[in-house]
DNA sequence: ACCTGAACACCGTTCAAGT
DNA sequence: ACCTGAACACCGTTCAAGT
């Protein structure tokens, strides 16, 4: 823990970009988006809450720069020999990680496109180049990237959501049926009866299989 | 344009829950969810803010209770007669539209999962019986109802999406490649050389199609 | 029962000032 | 160049008060 010698101005700033983004990702990791306004930044970075203002314009490009720390972890994964199906699975399950490491963020991640856009160009790249492997006309190509990343985006979403924290994923749509008639909803009734607990959960890969069936049907001729 | 005799009190108060949510509603489909505040509620109801609060606990309810007003606009499509495809084409259309309808409210209809499962649960009941008419098997009835969902949730947050309002939709990513290399992204460049203006633009039906393409594989056996 | 009004503890941001 | 501090125009919500 060795400290510089003289006065610590001019060459060794005490804010930096970098230091107020990793503090207010880490904030708002822990705390919630809610909990991230300049003036509790300010306290955790021991500085007065205007001196933010003097690396970042304001809390909109405070926000914008940590969707482009998260959208910085994604590492594009390599499509050395694999299938056109197992590289859409890898694209897909890259960023599905990502939303789900930094759960409090989805929104923006899914949100700000002309962020996520330049900061997940590899990676969009690599998502169009298995489907076009897939051998899609170029059209659906375009359309199949939406839908996955459209779905992902959902899927993210989904974990995140509750207005509270998450009660047991299914189990909100089950305490509604209950307060029915035992007549009503009878295909929903019979479902949730005979699937256990671990089949009730959702399932990412489930949803890309189905996905991947799909656009099987278009591929290659 | 009558007004009732004596004065209005006690039998006709001046604030319904229905009418603060019908203007809140109204403020948020104008101004979006940021300029929802008690306060500037409570100015387009002539009222003082406080006045609000002896119909509606606080605000997070304010927000709940908009969401169950755009579910009930939500109309069950009738099954009569048509294939399961179309049956699922047409709930998720009905729900697309709904969030269409209400672009600044799709990140609390696709969130307050608690709210959205007892406000549509006859169009879940839909949306499952459809997909168990397909064949599939009942968890996959589950996780095929829950690509669906959260498809058109990622498409409809895709549809708002944009820190700004909505640059051209695939404009963003073109004016992100043009930043770069013109050897860099090839496969990107290629297909956006390749595709007119229209076929450029975000299309649900198409990512539909994909997915009842992949049902198809799993159903009937 | 229903509405008002003052008050409290918060916001983001501007602007002038210090070193 | 970098940080501080007062100030302004907002928030949501509590609580006491009016009728």
């Amino acid at each position: 823990m060795k400290r510089k010698q003289g006065r610590p101005t001019a060459k060794a700033p005490i804010l930096t970009r970098q230091g107020i983004l990793n503090t207010a990702l880490r904030l708002v990791d822990e705390k919630g988006v809610n909990a991230l306004s300049m003036r509790r930044l300010a306290v955790r970075l021991g500085v007065d809450p205007m001196a933010i203002y003097h690396h970042v314009p304001n809390k909109q490009a405070l926000l914008t720069g940590l969707v482009q720390v998260v959208f910085a972890e994604l590492e594009v994964p390599s499509a050395g020999g694999q299938s056109w199906q197992d590289q859409v699975r890898a694209v897909a399950r890259a960023y599905q990680q990502l939303a789900h490491r930094h759960p409090n963020l989805v929104l923006y991640l899914a949100t700000d496109i002309e962020t996520a856009a330049g900061a997940a160009l590899e990676t969009t790249e690599a998502l169009y180049q298995a489907l076009a492997g897939a051998g899609l006309p170029p059209r659906l190509v375009l359309q199949a990237a939406d839908l996955i990343v459209d779905y992902v985006n959902g899927f993210a979403l989904a974990e995140v959501a509750g207005p509270l924290g998450q009660p047991g994923e299914r189990q909100v749509l089950i305490d509604q049926l209950n307060r029915h008639a035992p007549d009503a909803f009878p295909v929903m009734r019979q479902l949730f009866a005979s699937l256990t607990e671990a089949e009730l959960r959702a399932d990412f890969e489930a949803g890309l299989t189905f996905i991947l069936a799909g656009l099987e049907r278009f591929g290659r001729g």
